[in-house]
DNA sequence: GTTGAGCGTT
């Protein structure tokens, strides 16, 4: 009798392992999942095709397959009051508790060594130890050096929380007079969670400020950045320190000042192949999109224009935040570079970033299609909420859209991704139901409709 | 006593 397994993580960030099925009735004893995660109650899943998370109902201490069995889903844990879904709706401990939950993965494989980069060459292992501790428990610091003693100008430093960790992976560091980027190692990639800590607010009015978005969501959790692209395009992207939380948020409709948003996985819709990783979507789409260059890569999923200046233009989003101490021509843009630096106390969004190596056009990602109701054909109902209907009369195809936008945004976007061969116009008002033929996609494989 | 993108055991 052959026995089947299943896949089940800790959670989102983690890696799956495999879990036995009783060969009798095709369930999941609760006492195996406890076997493998102390303290577990349940299981939980996102339902592919709506991305909601569903609960995976548990009789007689037993875990019963979904209607459609278990098929080759991953399944996650449910731990009782510290999860983040406990958490979420309470206001002001919010941290406290996240804080708390996260512990105990801390100590197993949440944190990692972090590298430290452009350490001033004075800077000893002392003086990192002593900065560090500013924002929790340091286990380790290292200033690498060479033969004769001299550092090398980076380090590493490991702290014993993971909140700790997502806190100073999030901001960029003055030390001893110079800007320090902290990421993970490359070394270590692949071994750190790879959730997007970044989600799309759909259906956004205009009148919704970037304040008016942290006010709501930072109910949820901390919240790092609010971007709201412009010209005005009908959504938006809240960035979280936690990826649990923003994960968690992901498929709900809120309600934020009267308007109805629609809350999803910032990432693109997986397409098989061109990025697997989806933890790196806050990075990747803030890659150069200009050309026909790859608009995805692998990068780590923190920033990756952390680094300094290459010597040439300064793109720097947040220049009201910089130093100018030390010479050091830093385009470091925590966290987020397409929110021009952090949001908060950085006096105004999309720093303008000069020379070739921009996204100054705005934010034209794979998630504009959700705000011009493009990938959702598999409904051709209406999405309301911005102003017109959004009609996608083709249920899997892109062929005509009546859209309540300027068409030649529509394009720019299209043709960005290199989708787009032509498009003929028509119509008298550029802003309203403006309808456009896209005359040859190049591809639609992205659309995952 | 100079340097300034990178990636850790020596």
């Amino acid at each position: 009798m052959s026995v089947e397994y299943i896949q089940v993580a800790e959670d989102y960030s983690d890696e799956p392992i495999e879990l036995p099925l009783e060969p009798d009735d095709n369930t999941l004893l609760l006492s195996t999942l406890q076997g493998q995660f102390p303290g577990a109650t349940g299981l939980k899943y996102r339902n592919p095709e709506n991305k909601a998370i569903r609960g995976i109902r548990l009789n007689d201490l037993k875990l019963h397959a979904p209607g459609c069995g278990w098929d080759g889903l991953v399944y996650y844990c449910v731990f009782p009051k510290d999860s983040v879904s406990e958490n979420k709706r309470k206001s002001d401990d919010v941290m406290e508790n996240v804080s708390k939950s996260k512990v105990s993965k801390c100590q197993t494989n949440k944190c990692t060594d972090l590298i430290v980069l452009g350490l001033a060459w004075k800077t000893n292992e002392q003086a990192l130890r002593e900065y560090f501790e500013t924002f929790g428990e340091v286990l380790m610091v290292q200033v690498k050096k060479d033969a004769k003693g001299q550092s090398k100008g980076f380090g590493f430093v490991r702290f014993s929380n993971y909140e700790t960790q997502l806190r100073v992976l999030g901001q960029r560091h003055h030390i001893d007079s110079r800007w320090c980027e902290v990421k993970v190692p490359n070394s270590k990639e692949g071994q750190i969670q790879q959730v997007p800590c970044k989600v799309f607010v759909g259906r956004c009015t205009e009148d919704l400020t970037q304040e008016d978005l942290k006010e709501y969501f930072c109910k949820f959790g901390e919240v790092t950045d609010v971007f709201i692209p412009r010209p005005f395009r009908a959504f938006s992207f809240v960035t979280f320190l936690d990826p649990e939380i923003a994960q968690s948020l992901c498929g709900e409709d809120h309600i934020i000042k009267g308007v109805s948003v629609h809350v999803s996985n910032a990432a693109p819709k997986a397409d098989g192949n061109r990025n697997q990783n989806y933890g790196n979507s806050m990075n990747s789409r803030s890659q150069n999109y200009a050309g026909n260059s790859a608009p995805y890569n692998n990068s780590n999923y923190r920033n990756e224009f952390g680094g300094r200046g290459s010597g040439g233009g300064n793109s720097n989003g947040s220049s009201s935040n910089m130093s100018s101490g030390g010479g050091q021509n830093s385009n470091f843009m925590p966290n987020n570079p397409n929110s021009g630096g952090n949001a908060w106390g950085s006096g105004g969004n999309n720093g303008n970033n000069s020379s070739s190596n921009n996204n100054n056009r705005g934010n034209l990602d794979m998630p504009n299609l959700q705000a011009l109701g493009i990938n959702s054909g598999g409904n051709p109902g209406n999405q309301s909420g911005s102003g017109g209907n959004m009609n996608n009369p083709l249920g899997v195809g892109l062929n005509a859209l009546n859209l309540p936008m300027n068409p030649a945004i529509v394009a720019a976007a299209l043709n960005q991704w290199g989708l787009l061969n032509g498009m003929q116009g028509q119509g008298n008002n550029d802003q309203v139901s403006y309808r456009i033929t896209i005359i040859v996609l190049k591809s639609l494989s992205f659309c995952k409709i």
